[in-house]
RNA sequence: CGCGGGGUGGAGCAGUCCGGUAGCUCGUUGGGCUCAUAACCCAAAGGCCGUAGGUUCAAAUCCUACCCCCGCAACCA
């Protein structure tokens, strides 16, 4: 049994995540769920960023503080995660006492052995609101991205951390390690925008604002985000940098696995390796950058009325439909668009019509022909082996997939195999062969490969649907005799007797005008 | 010159690196079937692959220029 960490990113606990934070977790939670299918030992961590001026600010203005404002937002997320289905095994705040004073001891020593040192941010600072922006922010016209009033060229003491000292042992593992940052093209732009034209030191403390953790040894500072937030994957599991680590993190780390969305892989493939370097402590393996979904129906907007939330779409459609849309939409390298339209189109297309609808005709036929059970006596022709060559095709179709993180290429696999069956059905003509006592053999022997494909297919599937799957066992009657496991997935219409149980609709087809 | 992605039949996409019958899913139309969630199976229609040049026997694919869309969920240090 092998480990596998792996984490999400920890979205900024200022407002309710979108569906591209919860896209995030599911997709992470259905990898978690494979591995844990495939037998690994996992420990699946997300959590919240919760520290910075922007909170501070926006608890003002409620006139509550800080803290107060971000268990609200923490409870609302959690909740979100919960109703996904989001399995993880730890939930990191990064204002848990533990995370803070990890953190705290993390600046102390990389300050100690140099790697931290004393200098000025300098930039433009805009006075009413105590912010300092890049030149970029503030553009030709000199003036705050936030007010839009004029700002200032100047400077503030701050503490930076020698990335510069990193880039080349840095550049050296991104070259040797193909998989470490991925998909490529992400890579790609890592190296030719930041790696060749050369890393600046990287500023890592503040004092225009007070919500986070105080430097150890200059209270005046806090630790700015990139070193708070970025560590909660090692402070998660009791990294401790003066002395020994805590039994999660001798267990798990490095992680196998970090996913993040495509606009922080540069925080996560540059700044994050660099402060491992420092610390003397190995690399993650791979981080995955994914890409965005798009509302396609223009802008996002809350006066449109066009902001999609996955709990709420949740709420109509049903979480696995939510979750398989969200997942198998996806390009592993790309952005996707999300839209209630598409949304029902696919549903209806794979789940209802496709998946659901072949387990509906299928039980459907084992009762009506048999009384629910499907005989032993079957006989079976040369297009099984067609269907059986395809079901193995699948299964280690679908593995190479997701193996390499990409689970929406990994669903379409298991979709290929579903239509297969279904056109096989046709092909054998099951009611003509019930319709003569001397085919019930082979009606049999049919059935019984249609109820290998639905069973193979659930357990495929379960990772992305994990409450609609075992319905579909359920529903073949191997829900006591089959547990889901990898080793199961093997095309077998011989061995298992199928006494099947009809149920409700597992998917119901969502007709245009409910919504 | 902020960064990034893209313009391929009605919709969403693949193909572009390594030029050579333009493919997939959905939708539409016709047919088949009746086990099934008006589902399933078969077939057909529908595209001068953003524009203009260039290279080549041959370009969606390579080169040049241009036009047009779109995203930027972060404390953009």
């Amino acid at each position: 049994m092998s480990k596998f960490y792996l984490t999400t990113a920890i979205p900024y606990a200022s407002k309710a995540p979108h569906v591209g934070n919860t896209y995030e977790a599911i997709l992470t939670d259905a990898i978690a769920r494979y591995r844990r299918l495939r037998g690994d030992d996992v420990y699946f961590l997300t959590g919240t960023d919760e520290h910075g001026q922007k909170i501070q600010q926006q608890a003002e203005e409620e006139g509550i503080s800080p803290q107060e404002l971000a268990d609200r937002v923490v409870g609302g997320i959690r909740d979100v995660w919960d109703k996904m289905n989001v399995s993880y095994d730890q939930f990191i705040r990064t204002t848990d006492p533990v995370h803070k004073d990890i953190v705290r001891k993390i600046f102390k020593k990389l300050y100690e052995q140099g790697d931290i040192y004393k200098s000025a941010y300098e930039g433009w600072y805009c006075t009413p609101d105590e912010s300092f922006f890049t030149d970029t922010q503030v553009g030709e016209a000199r003036v705050c991205p936030e007010c839009g009033r004029p700002v200032q060229r100047s400077s503030e003491e701050a503490y930076f951390f020698r990335l510069s000292k990193y880039q080349n042992r840095l550049m050296a593992h991104i070259e040797a390690h193909p998989e470490f940052i991925q998909p490529e093209s992400r890579k790609n732009e890592m190296v030719n925008n930041f790696l060749k034209p050369g890393l600046q030191d990287l500023c890592v403390s503040r004092t225009s604002f007070t919500w986070g953790i105080p430097v150890d040894f200059d209270p005046g500072h806090v630790v700015y985000v990139w070193i708070d937030a970025l560590s909660n994957y090692i402070t998660a599991l009791g990294y401790n940098p003066y002395g020994e680590s805590g039994e999660l993190y001798n267990k798990y780390w490095p992680a196998e696995l970090q996913v993040v969305g495509k606009d922080v892989v540069r925080f996560h493939s540059i700044y994050w390796p660099c402060l491992l370097m420092a610390l003397d402590i190995p690399l993650y393996k791979t981080l995955y950058g994914h890409g965005w979904y798009m509302m396609g129906d223009g802008k996002m907007s809350k006066s449109l009325g066009n902001v999609l939330y996955a709990e709420t779409l949740a709420d109509t459609y049903g979480v696995d439909a939510v979750r398989y849309y969200l997942l198998r939409e996806m390009p592993f390298s790309g952005d996707a668009l999300i839209t209630e339209e598409l949304l029902v189109n696919r549903v209806n297309a794979d789940l209802a019509n496709d998946l659901g609808n072949l387990l509906s005709r299928t039980v459907a036929m084992c009762e009506k022909y048999f009384g629910g059970t499907v005989p032993q006596e079957r006989d079976f022709e040369t297009l099984d082996e067609e269907i059986h060559a395809l079901a193995a095709t699948t299964v280690s179709n679908y593995a190479g997939l997701m193996n390499s993180f990409n689970v929406g290429g990994a669903l379409a696999e298991v979709f290929k195999l579903v239509s297969r069956a279904n056109k096989y059905i046709d092909e054998t003509v099951p009611w003509m062969l019930a319709k003569a006592p001397e085919n019930h053999g082979r009606l049999a022997g049919v059935l019984a490969c249609l109820c290998e494909v639905l069973r193979i297919s659930a357990i495929l599937l379960t990772p992305a649907m994990p409450s609609a799957c075992p319905k579909i066992l359920a529903q073949l009657g191997l829900l006591s005799r089959f547990n889901t496991h990898w080793e199961k997935a093997k095309f077998n219409p011989a061995t298992p007797d199928y006494t099947v149980c009809r149920g409700p609709a597992l998917f119901p087809r969502i007709e245009k005008n409910d919504k």
